[in-house]
DNA sequence: TAATTTGTTTAGTAAATACTAAACGTACTA
DNA sequence: TAGTACGTTTAGTATTTACTAAACAAATTA
C-alpha cells in the first residue's frame, strides 16, 4: 500500500532529478516540489521535514528559487518565521530567469567575440589579407548567432504576458 | 605586440569560457575554437597542438562535438589521420542538439510527473476529495507546461530548414 | 613479424560543487 | 538582561566531473 507521505516523496524525488537535469542543484528541484504539493505555504523546518534537508541547504536553495521566480516568501502576520509557496505560472518564472541569465553572463560572450573582432579589424597581428578576411567572416557569422540568440531571449523577457497562448502561436509559425 | 598565435590563442580561450557557461566542458569549447578559426580541418595532433589538451581529452570532446553537429570528421585519401572542421551553420547544431537532448531525458521528467498523476487518479493514497482534486489539478498543470516545452522543442527540430528568417519572423511574433 | 603511427580507453588526480553540522547573528519575549 | 526562536553563514566533507598520463588496440608499413 503506498502511502500519501510516499506518493508525495516519488513525487519530490522526481522533481530533484529534473533539477539535476537542468544543470541545478537537486535540493531545489526538492524544495519546489514540496512546495508545489502544498495549498498552504511551508516554513524552513516545515521543508526540512518535508524533504530530509538540512536547514541550511534549504535556507541557501529557497533564496535562489526565489531569485528565480519559481516560488515566492510569505509573511504571516504575528509570526517570526519564513514562509515559501510556489510560484504556479510557469512562464512568469521563465522570463524572470532569462531576465536574470541574460545580464550576467552571456553579455560576456558576445563581448569576448566582439574583442577578437575588433582587434582583427583593426589589423592586429600579421595575418595575411585572405587569412585576416576568412576570419572576420567567421566571427562575424558567430557575433550574428549570438546576437538572433539574445533577441529571442530579449524578446521573450520582455512580453507583457508569456503564456500558452503565446507559446502555441509560436509553434504554428514553426510548422 | 600581439601575435597571430595570441589573437587565436584569446578567442579560444572565450569558446572555452562560453562552454562552461552553457554547462559542458571547457576542453569543449575550446576544440570548437579551434576548428572555427581554420580554414583547413585539423587532425587530433594539431588540435593538441591548438589547444594544449592532451590527446585523451581531445578524442573525447571531439566525439562530443561531432554528436552535437557542431564538427564534422573529414577523410583525406591515402592519410589515417581523421580531420574535423567546424560547421558554419549554427541552426543545424541547435536543430541536432534538440533532437538529441529530446529522446533520452526530457521524457523521464514528463513521464515521472505522469505517474505521480496517474496514481492519484487512480485513487492510491488516502487523500481527502479536496486534497486530491488540489493534487490533480497541480500536476496536471506542471504536466501541461512540460508539454509545451517538448511541443516547441519538437517543433523547431523539425523544421525543414532552421535560419536566422525564422528566428526574425518568431521575434515578430512575441512583439 | 616487428615496428610505427594513429585513435581509444582506463586509472588516477585535481578541482568544483552541493551538501551537513554547527557556530553565529539577530530580534523578539519573559 | 537573559533566554529563546529563528535564519544565515562557515568550515568541513563527500561526490561528481573533467582532465592528464599512460596503457592499449588496430591498422599500416618495413
Amino acid at each position: 500500500m503506498t502511502t500519501n507521505a510516499q506518493i508525495k516523496q516519488d513525487f519530490i524525488q522526481g522533481m530533484s532529478g529534473i533539477s539535476q537535469f537542468w544543470g541545478f542543484p537537486k535540493a531545489l528541484g526538492a524544495i519546489f516540489g514540496a512546495l508545489y504539493l502544498s495549498s498552504a505555504p511551508l516554513s524552513l523546518d516545515e521543508l526540512v521535514e518535508g524533504t530530509g534537508l538540512t536547514k541550511g541547504a534549504i535556507s541557501t536553495n529557497v533564496r535562489a528559487l526565489t531569485r528565480m521566480g519559481l516560488i515566492h516568501p510569505v509573511t504571516k502576520l504575528a509570526d517570526r518565521k519564513d514562509y515559501y509557496e510556489a510560484e504556479t505560472d510557469f512562464y512568469k518564472s521563465v522570463q524572470v530567469m532569462l531576465q536574470g541569465r541574460q545580464n550576467s553572463e552571456f553579455d560576456r560572450a558576445i563581448h569576448s567575440v566582439r574583442e577578437t573582432l575588433e582587434q582583427l579589424e583593426a589589423g592586429a597581428g600579421s595575418f595575411d589579407k585572405k587569412e585576416r578576411a576568412f576570419l572576420i567572416e567567421r566571427l562575424q557569422a558567430l557575433q550574428e548567432f549570438f546576437n538572433a540568440i539574445d533577441s529571442v531571449t530579449r524578446a521573450i523577457s520582455k512580453l507583457d504576458r508569456l503564456g500558452i497562448h503565446t507559446v502555441q502561436s509560436v509553434i504554428k509559425i514553426l510548422k
